[in-house]
DNA sequence: CTACAACTAATGTATATACATCAATTGAAA
DNA sequence: TTTCAATTGATGTATATACATTAGTTGTAG
């Protein structure tokens, strides 16, 4: 059971960001705030990266090639893990080879599958922006813990 | 005042969808559970829109200038409109010219500045695919109404 | 063993995005 | 009036995405 209270100054705020003055449904209506929500972080994610010249998609790819704790991941495992799981995990890596920030070696048991892993340029490049990451999100997520909490098993129940 | 309950079910979908086994904090992961239902929402879109050879973009900007009910917009205001705000709306536009499904002439006043206008192909188009998306809606979105309308005023209140 | 289907990654192509720069137009200051 | 900065949109470039196709490798059916 939850129970939350919001306040009055965050009624209708989506109508007023995209200047739209009504939605069919709430359904349309939470379908295009979540567009809206997703620029309005990525943009924020993007000061943070940019100067260390990663996308907000090779900082994904770095992420779950932690994740992995020292084993190798084929190019399939990573795009199964990306967040935009239909574009091409081989060509991030590609960029990420070229900085240094990861290993690529043929699979010596399958010559078709290729082991990536993160090297040790890449991880200490996650250390340095974690608490830049984690410093961001308190200031763009206007939400108390109680609520990202709820916002957090909406999103789980809204994918079903 | 706002009572909630979910079910056992949604517990730790974001884990499982991405195989993380653990995040950081709430925040941190309240944005890759806002990124990955992006993406979730993008992919069923599309599967509408592509049929029509529409991008979500490009159906965006219709939305937008149906929303001018007959008044020309210039590609500043359509900008500062789209979900995506800093992109360029020029080159949307173009291609949506080129479909017919919108208009462009020198605005009189002042020739710097251009009057975008939705046709009336661009109008049936929407009113096909409105019957659509809604019904793509309720099949993707697995929230009551009231969990929708609450996760409306979260996302409006994070933005805060 | 050979042939072929399935698998895995890489590559090609069109589109979109992020951002910088350019060009035309306008409005205002000198 | 002339000049110049600001405005507005178009264009250039690098990157990312979505999807189709290709190429090499493997496993298996005949």
């Amino acid at each position: 059971m939850y129970i939350h209270q919001l306040k009055d100054e965050s009624m209708g705020k989506i109508e007023e960001a995209i200047k739209q003055s009504e939605f069919k449904d709430n359904f349309n209506k939470v379908v295009v705030n979540l567009l809206y929500t997703h620029s309005y972080l990525v943009t924020f994610q993007t000061t943070v990266l940019k100067p260390m010249d990663l996308s907000p998609e090779q900082y994904n790819v770095l992420r779950i090639l932690r994740g992995q704790q020292g084993k190798p991941a084929t190019i399939a495992a990573i795009q199964e893990r990306m967040l935009n799981n239909m574009s091409n995990a081989s060509r991030l890596v590609d960029k990420l080879k070229a900085k240094g920030l990861v290993k690529r070696e043929e699979c010596p048991l399958n010559r078709r599958k290729v082991d990536v892993v993160i090297t040790a340029e890449g991880l200490s490049l996650l250390e340095l922006l974690e608490p830049q990451i984690t410093n961001m999100n308190k200031k763009a997520i206007h939400l108390e813990d109680q609520e990202v909490a709820l916002l957090n098993e909406l999103l789980d129940k809204l994918r079903g």
